[in-house]
DNA sequence: AAACCATATGGTAACGTTATCTTCGCTGTC
DNA sequence: GACAGCGAAGATAACGTTACCATATGGTTT
């Protein structure tokens, strides 16, 4: 800036305000100092300049994903950016892997760097760490899943309804003896669908067989081996309820290994690619990671504009898309 | 820093010591600050810090994509934040949509934002307007595509030697009609794949069938009418080779509505989740994103750290995975 | 012609840090 | 007991910018 001002034999203010697009700077001087502006390839540096200006503002946002190469994640990630993109604003990325102290390692590099937002898919249980960022002005949305003990912005789906829907669903085709595999309890989504699985049982049937009820899987791997030790059973169940996209895939596999993919019911959460090519196809219960991250942000910007009411949880619907995975009736004894 | 001064009785000097762990600070003091920092939730401001120190490193670095919603960028993406991490640094990430003007912004606003450096998978053609800030001393390393018009670092896929072989492959089953569907000529990667495959095929047969030969697609659906239209034709071809996995997807669904997903050999270029679960599975030419990515960040990494020899063209090998849909063997007729 | 106003420009302090210089005690030595 | 030598702490300028105040210029009003 130094340089463009000498370059343009004016004072630095007068570059701060060209730059900055101010009024009351003559036609004359202005073209003088974009030139010599263009002629360094000088470009004002938003650090300093946020450090100095009244509003402290950033243009910054921090995304904590659990995994920005999750194609649900990436999802929601490209509607956040285009949202930010439209606010002139750029998007810090990050992934937690269900790791909370990774969560706060990376919340804590964003508010160094002074972002001025945070949208979190969150990991741990317990966010009442973040109650002091809070009153230090940090703005946060929690996405796809709410946080626990802290009271703040999240847009969600409803877990619940979508798991009662597709034991309904199932329910519909004669299913009974009917399977949940899920992630960890310790995240929220994965309580939310075993609990609207659970519910849904009782209505239909009673207890579910515990030995047809497997949260706490991490990796398709895993999802495969538990699937193919349930198809092997003495009691096999006839109908399979999957807690996440990742590990549909893995019950596909097993199921395929046993010659069951059109003998087994099959419901996923999380829509998938491809999912309508496979035989057969895949039905889920799906959410829109796209909306929820366009919502999330959306809800963030209206909190950097000001906004002060009550913190909002927003629930977006799910829909059952079948496609035939989910169909397959009960076969006649 | 004030407050935290002011709480400790201490000079800010002493808790910028503290701050950043240098020695020379008795342990005393030193616990003194540190219970002041947690009381107050002190968190140092990086932009400000780096605007002071004399090296100006902001611990951030941006990275350029096609999209962040697309599969093989998304691991590209996740090789890099993990290399990231590992050096404590943060990931600007972006979109560009293969929209060459975008790409420009984005740069631009990362340069304002005084990354470190920055990783891009380059849009356009020319980058020769990059000049200025290489000599400005951004340190950028071009990944998956070379830049043009520019000498500078970047990490490549063997393009032209995956095509060549992909046809080869097809050509050993007895293939001589293949089809080529690919991007807009003006992404490099689909120049070098479209290359590779004309070259193998003056090798295999002659020319081909112009009629055969349709690079400049954008759009799956636009990928699925261009295979229907060839498949309707009077000369259809026995093989296809698609130059990117959306293509390939689209190749799939014409296939299958011709009933031909048996008949038809196909290659896709880049490998994509559930390809080992389609009916036929299939058969791709591979590029191993996270790699491509981590070389990219190592490379820069090398640079920050004051690495100035001359810039360094890294390509990648390919590998040929068979499937099933590339072996399927020409038909006696 | 004096007074006033608006507009365009310049000068300067401050944002939150760190690099560097300075000061202050304390220990050990002859 | 004087003095060097050392380690620990404080004081301060500067990083690149913007907010604010000061000043200069020219034009309008009374």
């Amino acid at each position: 800036m130094h340089d463009v001002a000498a370059l343009a034999g004016v004072a630095l203010a007068t570059v701060s305000r060209v730059v900055n697009g101010k009024v009351g700077v003559s036609p004359a001087m202005e073209a003088r100092v974009q030139a010599a502006i263009e002629r360094l390839d000088y470009r004002r540096n938003v650090n300093a300049s946020s450090l100095r200006r009244l509003d402290r503002k950033t243009a910054t946002i921090g995304l904590v994903l659990e995994d920005v190469a999750n194609p649900f994640m990436s999802a929601l990630h490209r509607a956040v950016e285009d949202c930010a993109r439209q606010r002139g604003m750029l998007v810090f990325a990050g992934s937690c892997d269900e790791n909370s102290e990774r969560e706060q390692e990376l919340i804590s590099a964003l508010r160094a760097r002074r972002v001025d937002g945070i949208i979190v898919v969150p990991a741990g249980t317990d966010h009442s760490y973040l109650l002091p960022a809070f009153r230090l002005g940090t703005a946060m949305v929690f996405a796809d899943r709410r946080p626990g003990f802290l009271d703040a912005d999240s847009v969600t789906s409803d877990d619940i309804g979508g798991a009662q829907a597709a034991v309904a669903h199932l329910g519909t085709r004669g299913h009974r003896r009917i399977a949940y595999i899920g992630a960890s309890l310790t995240i929220v989504t994965a309580r939310d669908r075993l609990q609207g699985y659970t519910d849904a049982m009782r209505r239909l049937v009673a207890e579910p067989d515990p030995s047809h009820v497997r949260p706490g899987l991490v990796t398709m791997e895993e999802a495969e081996h538990v699937v193919a030790e349930m198809l092997g059973s003495p009691d096999p169940p006839t109908a399979i309820l999957s807690g996440q996209n990742y590990f549909t895939i893995g019950a596909i596999k097993a199921l395929r290994a046993h010659g069951l993919q059109h003998g087994v019911a099959l419901i996923g959460f999380d829509d998938f690619a491809l999912a309508d090519l496979l035989e057969p196809a895949v039905t889920v219960v799906a959410h829109d990671p796209a909306e929820l991250g366009r919502t999330a942000a959306e809800l963030l910007f209206r909190r950097l504009d000001g906004d002060a009411s009550p913190s909002q949880q927003i629930v977006s619907p799910f829909a059952i898309i079948s496609r035939g995975s989910g169909e397959i009736a009960l076969a006649a004894r």
